[in-house]
DNA sequence: TTGTAAGCGTTATCAG
DNA sequence: CTGATAACGCTTACAA
């Protein structure tokens, strides 16, 4: 038994070879003769023998660390973008390390330092809208980096999202398309991404001449179920006669669901609702609610699947890829009562 | 302009000292003069030098990060610990890692080698439920280890959870309590916490002489508000006029709730129903759902507080921490019409 | 209080 | 195809 753990010249001397055969065997298994591949592979076994990151990454000047930052880590809609990425990592040599910028540029900044410093082998960010600080320091970087969640302009490498403009375009229109007149806007947060789901909404009442722009309520606090309740409550007091609710998530859409039922107010015959994202439990809702499905899983799969295809040299599509959204229509927008 | 990355031996030769003294300066700046530390504090900053952390592992055996292995990272209750953690590993100079065991233990195994390969600085784990081969590779690992989500026999070093038995319990004699006698336990996953919940559930039961095993419905699906909505549906074709349900988490309850209004079962004078974990959303369905209450984000932050500190050599509390549950009666379990 | 110098465990260059 | 040997950037005795 070797004391303390296994080196890569522990494995060496038992196998009779030099350190570097053994690493070759490791990395390069075609430079190395079959036989001596296989006794080495076979005493690596034996002993257990992991290599020891920090003294590669050392020697290489490079990890196997692919960073990933977003705005938050629990947010039903990173979460599943983030396993969508690990889904992906786990089969591959890659280790994906997670930062969470917290909505923050300078967060984000800050975080892009450390990660820049460990030289990743690739870097996975969320959005477009990068402040200059961080955009310069992406620029520098040698490794490949694909930006998620939105389709924007200028790429800084890859891209690969959706347009929450059109997303909220087309589930604001087939608002008015129900016959609904009075579409509010509730978001919560008010993320660069929620911003973008504002100004669809806004071009889509614009068009159809129903813009009012009293009936947006938004706030910047987190999202939540709870939250839906009360900015429905806001926007009663208001009292404009609003008849339906385009939510910037689906969280909202539930608290709203929710205080309608309890003020009796009856959906969607006289209160349409639409979310957003199309989570799980829509579906299933009484009644079920009417939502725009994104394609979060596969985004952080796509993500992650060309970030390690360009890594490892292989070719990748040229420009954004746009994943596109669906708008899922159900029962809390089937029209007013006639 | 230095070319590449800055080093420590940058900063050294334009400070006008040697490497050693710079990285004493960084880590023991009170082995130093405090002009010299005032000094190579200002040009570490102008060179805007971060160390490499590789270089700093390698050579000092040892790393500032913190290992989190837990089943999930995207379910709720996990989204809820992590960000505890991840709050309080913010203001600490640790870098937390998290591991997605994905509730097998053979990858728990994997991911343990992984981590404690890297001479962690501490490590978090999951659960009491480790198999006898990461048992050992825990007990010859020479970082502080924190057991969270439970409380229960022979920590392998520190641990922070609470008692799932006993919430079950609680919640379910509470369901009695209000005149229920035909209670169904629904249970999705079914990993080490739910049995025990189901542990619960059966003790109370038994206790109030109404057990009756028929009652009890599980799946190892992973638990959502649609398999709630099923599982409803599975528990009524059995036919056994059951007449409340204890979920094994707000999920399922939420999922059981829509599916008794599309059903026209009235909650709760003809079906009560509780969940478990209280996610902020159980307060403002309607009805109100009630569920056990469990202190998910100070459980993160306990864990790596205290993890942290023994890390430092500061003293930690004796014993396993019992952070607790609270059950919260709301209007899902109001009694039957009588 | 500061500097010198010897590693830490790999990888990579260059001979052979 | 394989083996020496010199980095990689930092920490840490040990000396001064």
């Amino acid at each position: 038994m070797i004391e303390g753990r296994v080196r890569l010249s522990d494995v060496a001397r038992i196998a009779g070879v030099s350190a570097a055969t053994v690493s070759r065997v490791l990395h390069r298994p075609d430079m190395v003769s079959a036989d001596v591949c296989e006794r080495v592979n076979k005493i690596v076994e034996e002993l257990g023998y992991i290599a020891n990151p920090a003294a590669q990454a050392l020697a290489s000047a490079r990890t196997n660390v692919i960073g990933i930052l977003v705005p938050s880590l629990t947010n039903n809609v990173f979460a599943d973008v983030l396993r969508g990425i690990y889904t992906i990592a786990q089969d591959s040599p890659y280790d994906v390390q997670f930062g969470n910028t917290r909505y923050s540029n300078l967060e984000e900044e800050n975080l892009l330092r450390i990660f820049l410093n460990q030289k990743p082998a690739g870097l996975i960010i969320a959005g477009t809208d990068q402040s200059a600080a961080s955009r310069a320091m992406l620029a520098q970087a040698t490794c490949p980096i694909v930006q998620i969640m939105e389709i924007g302009e200028d790429p800084i490498d890859m891209m690969v999202g959706f347009s929450h403009v059109d997303g909220a375009y087309v589930a604001t229109a087939h608002l008015v398309e129900r016959g609904y007149r009075r579409i509010a806007f509730l978001g919560a947060r008010m993320d660069p991404r929620t911003q973008r789901r504002l100004q669809g909404y806004t071009a889509a009442l614009e068009r159809a001449g129903v813009f009012d722009e009293r009936l947006i309520v938004t706030t910047p606090r987190a999202s939540t179920v709870t939250l839906g309740c009360e900015l429905l409550c806001l926007l009663l007091e208001k009292d404009l006669a609003a008849d339906a609710v385009f939510c910037n998530n689906d969280d909202l859409a539930l608290g709203v669901l929710f205080e309608c039922q309890r003020r009796r107010i009856p959906v969607p015959s006289r209160m349409g609702i639409c979310g957003f994202n199309d989570l799980e439990m829509m579906a299933v809702a009484n009644p079920s609610v009417t939502s725009v499905k994104t394609f979060r899983l596969e985004m952080g799969e796509e993500a992650i699947r060309i970030l390690i295809d360009k890594i490892e040299g292989r070719p990748v599509p040229e420009g954004p890829i746009d994943l596109g959204f669906k708008l899922v229509a159900r029962q809390s927008t089937q029209g007013l009562a006639r």
